[in-house]
DNA sequence: TATGAATATGAATTCAAC
DNA sequence: GTTGAATTCATATTCATA
């Protein structure tokens, strides 16, 4: 496997798994048949410029680099802008109704982000439920989806 | 000093120079007599989560989470949008003219979002000099500010 | 709860090999 | 130019203390 393919590997791996540390990433790609070290996932790490970010839950992450997490925040703010019908909230969820057929590039963008708000979600066609970490999240990822539009 | 005050000038710091590692914060906090640990930092870090961003000439550099880039980035883009006169290059330099009294607000703007290609910036009432590390990434800044409008 | 000292853990670099 | 092993260096955590 060359560099470049496992650095596209890794681009997608951090967007997919919660990568915690720099072995992780090891073990991942040694379950895949690459055998590499931490050594070169440093270096890959620099190259690709993946950025550690603290978790508040405790924790750290690896994630893509500030200006691409830019980029997604930027088509979410379009697709909100385009497809976004109503928004509310109970307890620790979010529901975002859209334009028939928008909801799963929603819920995809809005997993793809990483919000540190959001546990978790699912699209339908017009709706994506967003389970939060508890209600004050549900409360803030709610205002921070509405500044979109 | 309270930690709430700390907090609030290591998010300063971290946008007026460039620390490479937490040992650097407790140095730049002990010139201005501030006794403080690495182990203090670290939590500091975790709490404000700040990032360490690669830079890809050799290097770190911590930063503020990408949310907060989110927001200068938008801002940016809105300036742009509106006071954006027009853009050139040549060598490593990039000239932007602007709206008359909008270009320091750019050039802030433009040192504050730490884009890597940039070297550093100067402006006056209508136009903004930025020097790029090279040739190349004067190119690729051009792009980048030119995708804003 | 906030912190420092010591320590453990994680990450970057050096050096040699390819 | 790329990599792994060993090493150095940086960072997170533990544990004690205030």
């Amino acid at each position: 496997m060359k560099k470049k393919e496992r650095h596209q590997l890794l681009r997608e791996l951090v967007q997919q798994e919660v990568i915690q540390k720099q072995e992780d990433f090891v073990d991942i790609l040694k379950k895949r048949g690459i055998d590499i070290t931490q050594a070169t996932i440093s270096r890959d790490i620099k190259e690709l410029q993946l950025i550690k970010v603290p978790a508040q839950e405790g924790g750290y992450q690896y994630n893509l680099p500030p200006e691409m997490n830019y980029n997604i925040s930027k088509k979410l703010a379009r697709l909100m802008k385009d497809a976004f019908v109503s928004i509310d909230t109970q307890k620790e969820f979010v529901l975002i109704k859209t334009l028939p057929g928008n909801a799963f590039a929603l819920g995809t963008l809005i997993e793809t982000a990483k919000y540190q708000e959001v546990f978790g979600c699912i699209s339908g066609d017009d709706t994506v439920l967003i389970i939060c970490r508890d209600e004050d999240s549900a409360e803030r990822f709610q205002r921070r989806i509405i500044s979109f539009i």
